[in-house]
DNA sequence: CGCACCATGTAATGCGTTACATGATTTT
DNA sequence: AAAATCATGTAACGCATTACATGGTGCG
């Protein structure tokens, strides 16, 4: 899956291992991320299969970048991928969910701990989407007005985030309270 | 991580391999699910580790059945993941948000079509949380007193898929109404 | 007649993380 | 003086899926 994000990015225009990571961490990191060795070892593999092609720019006192570039091949495979539908849901997994499922053996003030260092982590996150990321896709479709149409997409998949975090801090809160009340001291 | 999801229903009460995964098809699935074929890998780690210990009920016209418990190690590591905080939040990955954010080189129909799709299994999934699992948890809770106190985790995390999935359709809703007016016929 | 349920497992393969290995330049 | 940025890769390991392998009972 981590081959159709990268074809993906490649198909905007080329760039090396360490750039996708770092685009991918400033934007589709809500969704889909990955570590450089496994970015590096996919693109590898990618090449191989002739869906994408590189060059090597020699630099000084640096290691050489190695410039990815999507083939023609590898647009098809990119375009038939956007293509399928995805007929079910996604299976997803949230330990936090799993911890508090459980976590009538280990006590209340356990419980509630651990969701208020989580409601402080979502509120953060929250406050991310709605104030660093507009500004960024703002900034990338300014720098290239080819890709306006991508812009109002790379807008939604914000504002999941932003309903996203919304959420998770409303139901916190809710439970939260829920778990102070039927637990009294 | 199935490791701990394994413990917690074995510390509930013993069971097979083949029960495990039907308490969590119709439980943590949301959040947490695994393959037949996983548990019964695991399982077995499990018992090498002495997490756990089984037994075997030989059985007539059937395969005879490995019914699994907690030992007292085992209870001690589930007692200490639970009291472990989540110091980050979970990275999660999402396919549909991914075809979403490079959807604009498909196409406006593909994407309305995806969509659309997409909102159907949500309502359904919004339907199931708030129209099957209460009565699961009630019966459940019924017929094992003991569990009341888990009673309210488990509805504190039915009520997380149930935020969930009013969020995913409002988002669907939302972008697919977006996405017709920016893309005019 | 076919499908779902009960019940167990192994083998091959794929996906992802962590650790290893290197090293100059720029910013704090 | 330390940390972040730029820049590449390999190796070992662990977690998860898919395919393989078996077979009786009960329901519609």
């Amino acid at each position: 899956m981590l081959k159709y994000a990268l074809l993906g990015f490649l198909n905007y225009f080329p760039m090396t291992g360490y750039e996708l990571e770092s685009y991918m961490s400033a934007t589709t990191a809500y969704f889909w991320h990955a570590k450089l060795s496994q970015i590096y070892t996919t693109l590898k593999k990618l090449e191989e299969e002739g869906l994408l092609r590189s060059q090597v720019e020699p630099q000084e006192e640096r290691p050489d970048r190695r410039v990815y570039s999507v083939t023609e091949a590898g647009r098809k495979e990119l375009l038939g991928w956007l293509q399928e539908p995805l007929t079910e849901l996604e299976p997803k997994k949230d330990a936090l969910l799993l911890k508090v499922f459980f976590a009538a053996q280990a006590g209340k003030e356990t419980v509630l701990t651990q969701l208020r260092l989580q409601l402080r982590l979502h509120e953060r996150q929250l406050q991310y989407y709605r104030e660093q990321t507009p500004a960024l896709i703002e900034r990338t479709v300014g720098e290239f007005p080819q890709l306006a149409d991508d812009g109002l997409l790379w807008e939604a998949s914000r504002r999941h985030g932003e309903l996203y975090e919304e959420m998770y801090v409303r139901w916190l809160d809710e439970t939260i309270h829920k778990i102070e009340e039927a637990f009294p001291e």
